[in-house]
DNA sequence: AACCTGACTTCGG
DNA sequence: TCCGAAGCCAGGT
Protein backbone atom coordinates (compact mmCIF):
# COMPACT_ATOMS: atom_id res chain seq x y z
CA UNK A 1 0.00 0.00 0.00
CA UNK A 2 1.76 3.23 -1.05
CA UNK A 3 -0.98 4.97 0.95
CA UNK A 4 -2.11 4.77 4.55
CA UNK A 5 -3.78 2.43 5.96
CA UNK A 6 -6.17 4.79 7.18
CA UNK A 7 -6.47 6.31 3.64
CA UNK A 8 -6.42 3.48 1.74
CA UNK A 9 -9.52 2.04 3.72
CA UNK A 10 -11.15 5.55 3.44
CA UNK A 11 -11.00 5.45 -0.64
CA UNK A 12 -12.43 1.92 -0.57
CA UNK A 13 -14.61 3.20 1.79
CA UNK A 14 -15.47 5.92 -0.43
CA UNK A 15 -15.87 3.85 -3.68
CA UNK A 16 -17.98 1.32 -2.05
CA UNK A 17 -20.79 3.96 -1.38
CA UNK A 18 -23.30 2.87 -3.78
CA UNK A 19 -25.71 4.62 -6.18
CA UNK A 20 -28.87 6.76 -4.41
CA UNK A 21 -26.67 6.42 -0.93
CA UNK A 22 -24.53 8.57 0.86
CA UNK A 23 -21.99 8.98 3.99
CA UNK A 24 -20.77 11.49 6.02
CA UNK A 25 -16.66 12.58 6.34
CA UNK A 26 -17.32 11.10 10.14
CA UNK A 27 -18.69 7.98 9.51
CA UNK A 28 -16.00 7.06 6.65
CA UNK A 29 -12.90 8.48 8.88
CA UNK A 30 -14.52 6.15 11.44
CA UNK A 31 -15.08 3.40 9.78
CA UNK A 32 -11.40 3.86 8.22
CA UNK A 33 -10.03 3.44 11.31
CA UNK A 34 -9.78 6.93 12.80
CA UNK A 35 -13.05 8.74 14.53
CA UNK A 36 -11.35 11.95 14.33
CA UNK A 37 -10.23 11.87 10.71
CA UNK A 38 -12.76 13.37 9.20
CA UNK A 39 -11.04 16.04 8.15
CA UNK A 40 -8.02 13.53 6.10
CA UNK A 41 -11.38 12.34 4.49
CA UNK A 42 -11.96 16.18 3.00
CA UNK A 43 -8.15 15.99 2.11
CA UNK A 44 -8.29 12.76 -0.28
CA UNK A 45 -11.48 13.70 -2.10
CA UNK A 46 -9.36 17.23 -2.75
CA UNK A 47 -6.36 15.01 -4.00
CA UNK A 48 -7.49 11.52 -5.08
CA UNK A 49 -11.72 12.24 -5.86
CA UNK A 50 -10.64 12.50 -9.51
CA UNK A 51 -7.78 10.29 -10.06
CA UNK A 52 -9.48 7.59 -8.12
CA UNK A 53 -12.58 8.50 -9.84
CA UNK A 54 -14.19 8.19 -6.61
CA UNK A 55 -17.96 9.17 -6.04
CA UNK A 56 -17.25 12.04 -4.43
CA UNK A 57 -20.77 13.50 -4.76
CA UNK A 58 -21.71 10.47 -2.09
CA UNK A 59 -20.06 12.19 0.46
CA UNK A 60 -21.61 14.89 2.85
CA UNK A 61 -21.47 16.54 6.41
CA UNK A 62 -22.88 15.05 9.71
CA UNK A 63 -26.21 17.54 9.26
CA UNK A 64 -27.18 15.25 5.78
CA UNK A 65 -26.27 19.07 4.21
CA UNK A 66 -23.84 19.21 1.14
CA UNK A 67 -20.54 21.17 2.47
CA UNK A 68 -19.95 22.96 -0.74
CA UNK A 69 -21.06 26.25 -0.92
CA UNK A 70 -23.40 27.37 -3.73
CA UNK A 71 -21.12 28.39 -6.81
CA UNK A 72 -18.37 26.42 -5.56
CA UNK A 73 -19.68 22.87 -6.52
CA UNK A 74 -22.71 23.05 -4.45
CA UNK A 75 -25.21 22.73 -7.38
CA UNK A 76 -23.19 19.58 -9.07
CA UNK A 77 -23.16 17.98 -6.07
CA UNK A 78 -26.66 18.37 -5.21
CA UNK A 79 -27.92 17.78 -9.39
CA UNK A 80 -25.43 14.41 -9.37
CA UNK A 81 -27.74 12.87 -5.88
CA UNK A 82 -30.98 13.50 -7.25
CA UNK A 83 -30.15 12.08 -10.06
CA UNK A 84 -29.81 8.90 -8.09
CA UNK A 85 -32.78 9.51 -6.04
CA UNK A 86 -31.44 11.40 -3.02
CA UNK A 87 -33.61 13.36 -1.56
CA UNK A 88 -33.61 17.18 -0.29
CA UNK A 89 -35.76 18.92 2.21
CA UNK A 90 -36.97 22.54 2.31
CA UNK A 91 -33.23 23.24 4.20
CA UNK A 92 -31.30 21.51 1.81
CA UNK A 93 -30.53 18.16 3.93
CA UNK A 94 -30.79 14.54 3.30
CA UNK A 95 -32.45 12.15 5.58
CA UNK A 96 -29.87 10.23 6.62
CA UNK A 97 -31.55 7.90 8.53
CA UNK A 98 -33.19 7.00 4.82
CA UNK A 99 -30.19 7.58 2.53
CA UNK A 100 -27.40 7.30 4.82
CA UNK A 101 -24.68 4.20 3.66
CA UNK A 102 -22.86 2.02 5.82
CA UNK A 103 -20.23 -1.01 5.17
CA UNK A 104 -21.21 -4.05 7.18
CA UNK A 105 -19.80 -6.50 8.27
CA UNK A 106 -19.35 -8.56 5.30
CA UNK A 107 -18.09 -5.57 3.75
CA UNK A 108 -15.04 -5.32 6.26
CA UNK A 109 -14.29 -9.24 5.53
CA UNK A 110 -13.95 -9.05 1.32
CA UNK A 111 -11.74 -5.47 2.01
CA UNK A 112 -9.52 -7.80 4.73
CA UNK A 113 -9.81 -4.84 6.67
CA UNK A 114 -10.37 -6.60 10.22
CA UNK A 115 -8.80 -3.95 12.45
CA UNK A 116 -11.83 -2.37 12.16
CA UNK A 117 -14.16 -2.09 15.25
CA UNK A 118 -17.81 -1.92 13.64
CA UNK A 119 -19.71 0.40 15.86
CA UNK A 120 -23.72 -0.14 15.91
CA UNK A 121 -25.28 3.33 16.64
CA UNK A 122 -28.79 2.05 16.24
CA UNK A 123 -31.05 5.27 17.05
CA UNK A 124 -34.63 5.53 17.38
CA UNK A 125 -36.10 5.93 13.91
C1' DA B 1 12.13 22.01 3.25
C1' DA B 2 9.01 24.34 6.40
C1' DC B 3 4.42 26.19 6.82
C1' DC B 4 -0.50 26.54 5.65
C1' DT B 5 -4.77 24.78 4.78
C1' DG B 6 -9.08 22.22 4.34
C1' DA B 7 -16.00 19.89 0.84
C1' DC B 8 -15.24 18.16 9.04
C1' DT B 9 -16.22 16.63 13.82
C1' DT B 10 -15.94 16.44 18.53
C1' DC B 11 -15.25 18.22 23.12
C1' DG B 12 -15.15 21.41 27.00
C1' DG B 13 -16.49 25.65 29.11
C1' DT C 1 -27.83 25.22 23.94
C1' DC C 2 -24.03 27.81 21.87
C1' DC C 3 -19.22 28.85 20.60
C1' DG C 4 -14.29 28.53 20.44
C1' DA C 5 -10.46 25.34 20.11
C1' DA C 6 -8.44 21.09 19.31
C1' DG C 7 -7.70 16.97 16.58
C1' DC C 8 -5.88 15.03 12.27
C1' DC C 9 -2.23 14.91 8.38
C1' DA C 10 -0.91 14.91 3.43
C1' DG C 11 -0.68 17.76 -0.54
C1' DG C 12 0.05 22.41 -2.17
C1' DT C 13 2.74 26.71 -1.85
Amino acid sequence: MPRSLFTSAAIELIRAIPEGKVCTYGRIAEHAGDPRGARQVVRILHSCAEKEQLPWHRVVNREGRIALRPMEGYETQRALLEHEGVEFDELGRIDLNRFLWEPDADWFDEQELGIITRQQGSDSV
